[in-house]
DNA sequence: AAGAGGATGAACT
DNA sequence: GTTCATCCTCTTG
């Protein structure tokens, strides 16, 4: 589960929205553990309307609305009934940065373009109904691939996730990871 | 039926 | 460092 986290930085989050390509390569992610993380939606494997395509099988999106403003994307990782998934944070944008420039309202390129997991989504023209994506479906409006970049396990950093001090002991798990030294990481420090 | 609160970000002081 | 926008989902009555 953790190491899925780790696997997932460096691969290529490409969108098809509005009939643009736009993509970015992954530079932060967070794991989060459906049956015994308190900081997971599905903990203790609760299942509801929002948290029900977390027991899928993994490979297709979760895509929530927080603080009713950002919209937040997740990859489902686990098997079948295992609600386990991996925030996405943060991408370094490749193909098409000005239309994602566009989409958040600014005007040069810089880590306030992607580097955050609502900003991402918005520049990357993500929303709530592209929830459920099969992620590896060609013609999926939302894919992940994999272009040969390869990140060292040794340029990999960690530190507890973010925003989540409100689930006691799992808030010190430290399942947040970013690569090293890479501008394109959100703000928060640890 | 109603209310609380959240895996954030931007704009303030 | 603090405030608050804003709405969906879950919990409670």
């Amino acid at each position: 589960m953790v190491q899925v986290a780790r696997d997932l930085l460096g691969k290529v989050l490409v969108t098809r929205i509005d009939g643009q390509r736009t993509s970015g390569r992954i530079t932060e992610t967070e794991a989060y553990r459906g049956p015994d993380d308190k900081a997971c939606h599905a903990f203790n494997h609760r299942r509801t309307g929002r948290t029900e395509i977390m027991f899928h099988e993994g490979g297709v999106s979760y895509i929530y609305l927080c603080y009713g403003i950002h919209h937040l994307f997740n990859v489902v990782t686990g098997p079948r009934d295992q609600a386990h998934a991996v925030l996405i944070r943060a991408v370094e944008p490749l193909e098409n940065a000005e239309l994602m420039q566009e989409r958040r309202g600014i005007t040069e390129v810089r880590p306030q373009l992607t580097a955050g997991p609502g900003v991402m989504s918005q520049a990357l023209g993500i929303r709530t109904d592209f929830s459920a994506c099969p992620l590896t479906d060609p013609d999926s409006p939302i894919t992940l691939e994999d272009d040969g970049y390869r990140v060292p396990q040794s340029g990999i950093a960690q530190s507890p996730r973010i925003g989540v001090a409100y689930a006691e002991e799992c808030a010190d798990w430290e399942w947040r990871f970013w690569i090293d030294g890479n501008p394109w990481v959100s703000r928060f420090k640890k």
